[in-house]
DNA sequence: GCATTCCTGATTTACGTACCTCAGGAATTG
DNA sequence: CAATTCCTGAGGTACGTAAATCAGGAATGC
């Protein structure tokens, strides 16, 4: 049988409530005393029953998401991940809240950030431009006590306590790498497409992607990368200049959002054989991988990440730390075939 | 506020231990009195606390894994993973056996089957073989009341309540247009390599890669499938033989286990040039991916499999649905530049 | 020497559920 | 009509932990 606080309380030949002052960190106990407690619990390889903890004390976790507004798919498909998982509240212990902001716009995310009463907040998730108010901002919450992880895009040089999204250079290097074989011998330009560089996700696609062509793939030459906003209609309207300007073209990686842009402008000109690499599994890009019209999609588990972030949170402000493993979100490769 | 059973009692007007009967389906409740408690739980939405009920009850879930025995590395890294699964035992509940059997013995299993106790077992999850008697067997246990989940390849026509792992055909399919494309414009021969075609795995594995190839990459013929009984040195002779006798071969799919044979029957003849695509990303197969040998590596990630195969067994014996979106197991393309 | 503070023990209640016992009324059986 | 069975209520204890209260002893300060 695995040992409880009452065993501890024999072993060190304290009462019950001395355990549980030490147990909890709370103030007057001596020093000594805290040691032979320790000890017990050491000897005796006591584990805190967490769900018996969390139902004396009443424990829920209430949890803050932050997440762009506007109509970019991904993050639609992220709120609706993260509605979901609200669905379970009940069943994990969490009070779910979801705020939604202007995309582009960081003083909007550090005015929410700064309205986080760490009273009533354990955790926040982001989605976060990577900027130095920002970072501050999430500084600040975490010097008060609340747990934050980033969310789909890091905020390097905070003190987040985690990242719950893909190393966007190695996704960069993965789609040059499909890109450069699927091309095999094919020699000519490849179009880059971006939503905006300051961005840093895309920043670190782009980079990771053109550090591969030039290694491995010398016949293929960079065009762009064409910033779009991730506007669908920009993202199309910039696609179909590019290939009427240059028929060198003659594969696509579009590395943000705007698929549905992408899709038309490409099947404006059918003519052009080209391939294409895109992101993020949404209605328009499984469409159009089913139909041939991309070759592959980069993907990240929206409903992993969601589902992560939350693990996460809870760990940490229970100070436990997560699985790594099960926390590590992978960069996806989804061929016609092996869509889910 | 969440309702707890007493506000199901007062709603229902009726004493705390008749709620208890009819929410535990203990008899001595009359049909009327039932419906009205349910009437009640309906209204309010009443969840049970299951964290709370577990404690009460001290509840344990004893589970066994049935994996096959020998060298076969995908299945010692399956076993770590259940080892590493073990030691969260006391914080999810969980008593967790393994039973090792020998490889391609179908008695074997169902011995390991009809030895488990019903009384003391509530789940079950194994690697088997397709055969009649293991589906019989596995049935056995189902109707004595054991939760049974196929891993890794299932077992289709049982009555086991999940499968974790992948889409077989899926992943053959897959295979198929990697190389396809991967080879693209090269005409020529793709050498395929199997453990053993009475494996269902590896005969969906084939069958889904075949159909693609014929399909859309014509100029491609296969060879094979080559059993192997997924011994390394037997894929590295009968791999070496192959190419030394037919110059046409351009690819190589191994379906099947022994990437050590076939990285070393490849080495061995570094004057051809061959698209490569394996499966299960192990020590050997890393190192391959990395150093060019290998193209792409299709895998099931197994740690997840496994912490799959718990989550699915410990509710069905709740009486649960698992999330279907989190129990799915993906079928992983990792090219160098995106393994984790 | 007395008051104050600090440390500790003892005890109790609570969380939400399971499960047990006991008692009594209603309905059924003979 | 008595005996039996079925249904229900009331009440309690337990699970492992948190947290509160009260009390008493030791150490400290003046």
């Amino acid at each position: 049988m695995r040992p409880t606080v009452h065993d501890i309380a024999a072993e060190a030949g304290v009462s019950l409530a001395t355990v549980d002052r030490v147990l909890n960190g709370r103030p007057g106990v001596r020093r000594q005393t805290v040691e032979r407690v320790e000890k017990a619990v050491h000897r005796l390889g006591y584990i805190r029953d967490l769900t018996a903890a969390n139902l004396a004390r009443r424990r829920i976790y209430p949890l803050v998401f932050i997440i762009p507004s506007g109509p970019n798919s991904f993050m639609r498909v992220l709120e609706a991940e993260i509605a979901s998982a609200m669905q379970r509240s009940p069943i994990d212990r969490t009070s779910i809240r979801i705020e939604t902001v202007p995309p582009f716009d960081p003083d909007a995310i550090v005015r929410v950030l700064d309205a986080i009463d760490p009273k009533t907040v354990t955790g926040v998730a982001l989605v976060a431009t990577d900027t130095e108010e920002i970072r501050a901002a999430v500084d600040r919450l975490i010097d008060q006590g609340v747990q934050v992880a980033t969310l789909v895009s890091d905020l390097p040089g905070s003190r987040r306590v985690h990242y719950c999204g893909i190393d966007n250079i190695a996704a960069g290097r993965t789609a040059g790498n499909l890109i450069g074989r699927f091309c095999a011998g094919r020699s000519g330009k490849v179009l880059v497409v971006a939503g905006s560089l300051k961005l840093s996700d895309h920043m670190d696609r782009a980079s990771g992607f053109a550090a591969v062509l030039e290694a491995e793939f010398p016949d293929l030459a960079i065009v762009g990368p064409v910033e779009t906003n991730d506007d669908a209609d920009t993202v199309g309207q910039a696609v179909g200049a590019a290939l009427d300007a240059d028929p060198a073209i003659v594969a696509i990686y579009n590395l943000g959002a705007g698929n549905r842009g992408l899709i038309e402008g490409i099947a404006a000109r059918p003519a052009r054989r080209l391939s294409v690499v895109a992101h993020e599994v949404t209605e328009h890009s499984r469409r159009a991988l089913a139909d041939g019209v991309f070759d592959a999609i980069i993907n990240q588990d929206c409903g992993h990440e969601v589902r992560s972030a939350i693990r996460v949170l809870k760990a940490h402000a229970d100070g436990l730390d997560p699985l790594s493993d099960q926390e590590r979100i992978r960069i996806d490769i989804f061929l016609k075939d092996n869509l889910p």
